[in-house]
DNA sequence: GCCCGGTGATAGGAAAATCGTATCACCATG
DNA sequence: CATGGTGATACGATTTTCCTATCACCGGGC
């Protein structure tokens, strides 16, 4: 990749919401004569226009339409990274935040829940629905006490305790005609388009499937990225493509989706109880204890 | 914005995954003392230190571990413009971005992305769940071009078309007395803690309930506030209360929960496809107009 | 038709950023 | 003690980015 490129990019976005090469150079604290050139390497680079230069400005074209909200995207993320660095230097909760991911929403956290519930009745429980990274962030800035994710390892100052392993299952349409059969060889989506997560939402589950499917002597190849599971399961859904999911979502039985198990038995990184040990706390202890037992008891 | 800085976190990321300075310079095309350099340059702007060095390489702080998933959110989002740039020049991809709330996300959504594909199978479809304020924001950003969300009017920029109307029902844990009933009059739930959305969520679902209980003569108690349909599904089977839902959510057929149809029909705000006027291109009339047909089809 | 003003593009040079090679400082290991 | 591996420092070269000045083009008003 060229890094160079990167900042181009915000130029380009910069351009586009005023519309204007004179008015977005001076929001980006620039004269106008070296934006125009940024913008014409950066147009050089990709082989592609992005812009029509009109008298009244300047509008995208279809290519630059087309790249705009990604663009955006990367915007945001930049801006995120900052607002983020800006806290981390400062560096700052109550009752009891619990993060969940989907998959482990209704396989795991239900029973846990009833059984805290059972000896500490008057603690106020607060559920969230978080991915993996999202979750791992909101305990180190102690915006949720406990995390129910797909986790292997300590990383201080958060603590795991495994609940579990976990099984990768194939997700494909009823209709398909893989779903016939009562397992699935994974070789056999070698040429299948692949709904997938970004390893940023989930990193291990993003590893464990690019690691069995290159055991299986293929990449994977990413047809679609969406941002939740239950959108990889509506792309599923609609055709789109299968995906490796966690055995976790197969408890849903959504229309127009079948679950198949791998011939291979591919584990997967399972779902782990975490908790930030800067901020342990009895109702911290409490619930991790609850959640292995549980954990125990469930095989 | 100090864009310079954007480049140099790409630069950072290279180096925790790496874990070495010569490994990820050699990783990034360049030597190792310009991107030590680039390291320090960006710890000195942002005031904190992110990485510790070792002799066996390098690891990030706690202050480098927090920034890290924002930072591979920004890598990921630059990789995606590059791809998708790519595709852009070969002028074979046309993009439509979709963003769907949880309820019409197997229920509306696929029978939609299925008619669609057979009329233009080279576009690319990408979907995103989001609750409907985000659906609206993303659509004025552009970041999106078609929502499916629970609105009700327009509010320029943004135009709708209802799809359909929906109703209110119970999910309650499936061991509860009520479930037993084939209807459950609103009027039971006067005293049962309610698992509720903000209604920054989604108002309609809030209001629509709320307008509902005071019919039946009571005012919801919300007992638990939670971020997302699928936690609220969780929380009712994990016993800390029933839940008022639409009636998409029932066809995701969660272990645990019960749905129960209301003894009074209480008419819900529907899902409806939702455009940005101020962009509206030949794909989204398109899309628009399936989801119409199909709604119409429907009934 | 002519003039004017607004827009982005071009030209040339200066400044800043980024880079490379060479070397250093430090530390663990044998 | 010698060696090797790591990141840091030093210095100079190269590349990139920037600025001011000016140009080319075009539409609108008179």
């Amino acid at each position: 990749m060229d890094r160079n490129l990167i900042k181009r990019f915000t130029h380009f976005l910069a351009v586009v919401e005023e519309g204007h090469f004179g008015r977005a150079a001076a929001r980006l604290g620039m004269s106008q004569p070296p934006l125009t050139a940024q913008i014409q390497m950066l147009e050089r680079a990709l082989g592609v226009k992005l812009l029509e230069r009109t008298r009244q400005g300047a509008r995208p074209t279809w290519e630059g339409e087309v790249l705009l909200p990604a663009v955006r995207r990367l915007e945001e993320s930049a801006l995120a990274v900052e607002a983020l660095a800006r806290e981390v230097k400062l560096g700052r909760r109550e009752l009891v935040n619990i993060g969940c991911i989907t998959s482990a929403m209704l396989k795991t956290l239900p029973p846990v829940i009833r059984a805290y519930r059972k000896q500490r009745p008057e603690t106020v429980i607060a559920v969230r629905e978080l991915d993996t990274s999202d979750a791992i962030e909101a305990l180190r800035r102690g915006e949720i006490d406990i995390a129910f994710a797909r986790l292997e390892r300590d990383r201080f100052p958060i603590r795991i305790a495994p609940l579990a392993t976990d099984r990768l299952v194939v997700a494909l349409p009823d209709s398909d005609p893989l779903a016939a059969e009562d397992q699935i060889d994974i070789a056999a989506l070698q040429d299948r388009p692949l709904v997938m997560l970004p390893r940023a939402i989930s990193p291990a589950y993003f590893d464990g499937m690019v690691a069995a499917c290159r055991v299986a002597g293929f990449a994977p190849v990413p047809a679609r990225e969406v941002n939740s599971a239950m959108a990889q399961l509506a792309l599923v859904a609609s055709g789109l493509g299968v995906a490796l999911v966690s055995s976790g979502m197969a408890m849903l039985a959504p229309p127009g989706v079948a679950f198949r198990p791998l011939l291979q038995r591919v584990e997967a990184v399972g779902v782990a109880v975490a908790w930030n040990s800067e901020r342990e706390n009895p109702i911290c202890r409490e619930i991790v204890q609850i959640a292995r037992d549980i954990a125990v008891e469930q095989g």
